[in-house]
DNA sequence: GTCTATAGGGGGATAGAC
DNA sequence: GTCTATCCCCCTATAGAC
């Protein structure tokens, strides 16, 4: 059990919330420290420079999602790591107040040093190539439907969870996601 | 020839062209007075709230890309209406710093009031339904790959352009909104 | 309509005591 | 590590002169 959470963790955990709540230039040092309990100047100890909380943020938030992405199981069918794919990014998205802390940064990428677009873009690449594996996948077992090359569809399906996330909190109805899934699966036409 | 445009007026458009680049949260009142060449006051003179000024810009701004939709021939094939709207939407983000005023917008949805929101929803509703009839079009014509109805599968490709036009800033090319394109036309199959 | 002046608060960040 | 105190600037918004 694990109960006890450093000062810093609790600083960075509550940022990586309040940036997909907020977005980068909607939350503030004096936030944080009412939340976690310290005082700005605390929160500058661990963390100079917003820029420096930001970076962490997504270099945490990144960590934590290629961890799930991971765990799911190699053996499974294309279709199935889709669906797993698909619960995953909802859940990121939390109560529907929420969007992918990445999608909000590249939102606010006019406001951020290179530093962050760059690990930003990492997280892009890191999720479209394991999406582009899923529908190489699909292709062979034909369970997915795929226009062009694999990679370019993952492009175009990634980007279409990251919009689906954005009109999911809009119109606060999770339902958009499963869309998403639902274009690229093979159906026996409606 | 149009080279007066009222104060208004310009406040409006910079407006814009900032939300689009920085986000609701990432610019001021003082940074219109600087682009238009009037004090900070005199902006509150025509729009006494920024969340006055955040719908108006809405509104505005949908006003001109319905314009825009509208003037799509409506003979023409599907695709080549597809690929109207994949220009549309290109030109719109301009030297590649700006992303859709509403897909910005609906990011920042958590700082906005709910008059905002319903604006932003109604631009959402108004492309989705655009291209459904399209894609419907494109069904008929065997031009345009759609799995499951219509209606869903433009909810899924507008969300594709919004997160394309993400990425496309990110990564700085264009070629991101062409694939979304790509990925809804029938191929021969790569 | 546009201005000056200002209110009243929030922003990130730092120095230095403990 | 955490605090108090503070700096200095930016923010939205308003009052009132012109």
């Amino acid at each position: 059990m694990e109960t006890t959470a450093t000062v810093r963790e609790q600083i960075l955990d509550h940022a990586i919330t309040l940036m997909m709540l907020h977005g980068y230039n909607g939350f503030s040092y004096r936030d944080l420290s009412e939340l976690v309990g310290v005082k700005t100047s605390s929160i500058h100890y661990y963390f100079p420079s917003k820029e420096d909380l930001a970076l962490e943020a997504v270099n945490e938030y990144s960590k934590q999602i290629f961890a799930l992405l991971g765990s799911v199981d190699a053996s499974l069918p294309a279709d199935a790591k889709l669906a797993k794919y698909t619960k995953l990014f909802g859940r990121v998205l939390g109560d529907g107040d929420q969007i992918c802390l990445c999608g909000m940064l590249a939102a606010d990428i006019g406001s951020l040093p290179d530093t962050v677009r760059a690990a930003v873009q990492a997280f892009f690449k890191a999720n479209e190539s394991w999406l582009a594996k899923v529908l190489a996948q699909g292709v062979k077992e034909r369970t997915l439907a795929v226009n062009g090359r694999p990679e370019n569809a993952a492009r175009t399906l990634f980007a279409a969870y990251q919009g689906s996330a954005l009109a999911s909190r809009l119109f606060q109805t999770k339902a958009r996601l499963d869309e998403v899934e639902t274009s690229w699966k093979v159906s026996k036409q409606v």
